[in-house]
DNA sequence: AGTCAAATCGACTATATAGTCAATACGAGA
DNA sequence: TCTCGTATTGACTATATAGTCGATTTGACT
């Protein structure tokens, strides 16, 4: 008898395994800042998240699977990130040059953060890819308005890229000048051919 | 006695090993295109160099020596690109321009280059310094002359790099607009608040 | 204290990779 | 054809890593 809500238990179940999970992806977070996917083995990761194998195979499938978590979570703190820009910006231009200059004072106060983005930039991954979708709705809209100098969004959207993934580098590698952020957006907005953004009726964040 | 000559010996040798290192660097060139050098290993280099394992190990010490030959190899073609510049050009940005052009002419040419560029970018190699130094003195030269707006030279080079290896990145995703090069390189010089090269009296190429 | 399902553990087998070294092949000159 | 210094070979050992699975622990509930 003795009809226990098994319900229950699992929820429990998933309370425990949550934390477990967690620990993993910190672990794979902190490993993937600094080394590839490829060169990453199963055996650093428990040993960094102090779980033993079985319990990571428990979790994940695959290095894949926990570099696609790992994906996830950076992705939300992206989005932590830009949460001010979507509530009240509606200009294009000045939700880039949010988006720019929280990406740029993020990496110079948070240094793994940056190196894990840099890391993950480089293979086409789905983090990069929403990254870029939302980068081109902003200066598709822009060139619509006619802001923009340039017309060809896909290379407008790798100047933008370009510049910021380059600058992280250098702010990784000790080239944090004076001004530095307000001077990468500025040259952002020149190679764009976007005048730096104005006061317009109802167009800038409040 | 038969004084067999020593030095002929050494060279006959010479010959040969040249020949099998050639073709273990050219695998190199290959793999590291594809794959970052933590994740390449000495069995996967001597299977597609078609040489048995020891023999790498009579050219190289270890796949960090590998890499760098490679490096070496990747100098060798910059070099051989930026050639005519070097020669004609006193212009500084003129020879920017060129380069610029040169290695997204390349890229789009010849795609296992391109890839072994980015790799190669990645990491802070010696080839990456070393285009990096090329770089800076182009624009601290052209910065003295009061034809840049930035006077950051190191943001400037950041601005310069990111911009080359992003839209390098997209000739490999297949993103190859008409006047790709052109539109590239005139955003590169209004990030960098430098009108387009005009002739000017003896500054620019023959 | 006892129960039990879920979560965790770590030893174990398989395979992959690094690095070594004695044996062999090469080839120009004697 | 034979010699001999040099380059090349691939089998071998040792180590690292992937992935599995039965044993063990955990903790809310009875």
């Amino acid at each position: 008898m003795a009809k226990i809500d098994l319900a229950r238990r699992a929820e429990i179940g998933r309370q425990r395994r949550a934390r477990t999970r967690a620990q993993i992806v910190d672990a794979g977070m902190m490993l993937l800042a600094e080394r590839p996917l490829e060169a990453l083995t199963v055996d650093a990761v428990v040993e960094a998240a102090e779980v033993a194998k079985g319990t990571f195979y428990y979790h994940f499938q695959s290095m894949e699977e926990l570099a696609a978590a790992v994906g996830e979570r950076l992705g939300e703190t992206f989005d932590g990130l830009l949460a001010p820009a979507r509530l009240s910006m509606r200009d294009p231009i000045a939700r880039l040059c949010f988006a720019f200059k929280q990406f740029l004072e993020k990496a110079i106060a948070d240094p793994v953060w940056a190196r894990l983005v840099i890391q993950s930039a480089q293979a086409p991954s789905e983090f990069a890819g929403e990254v870029r979708a939302n980068l081109k709705r902003d200066l598709t809209e822009a060139s619509a308005q006619g802001r923009l100098m340039m017309h060809d969004v896909d290379l407008a959207a790798d100047i933008v890229l370009g510049i910021w993934v380059q600058v992280t580098r250098g702010i990784l590698q000790g080239r944090t000048a004076a001004d530095l952020v307000e001077r990468a957006l500025a040259a952002v907005l020149r190679a764009l051919g976007a005048a730096p953004v104005r006061q317009r009726k109802g167009n800038t964040n409040s």
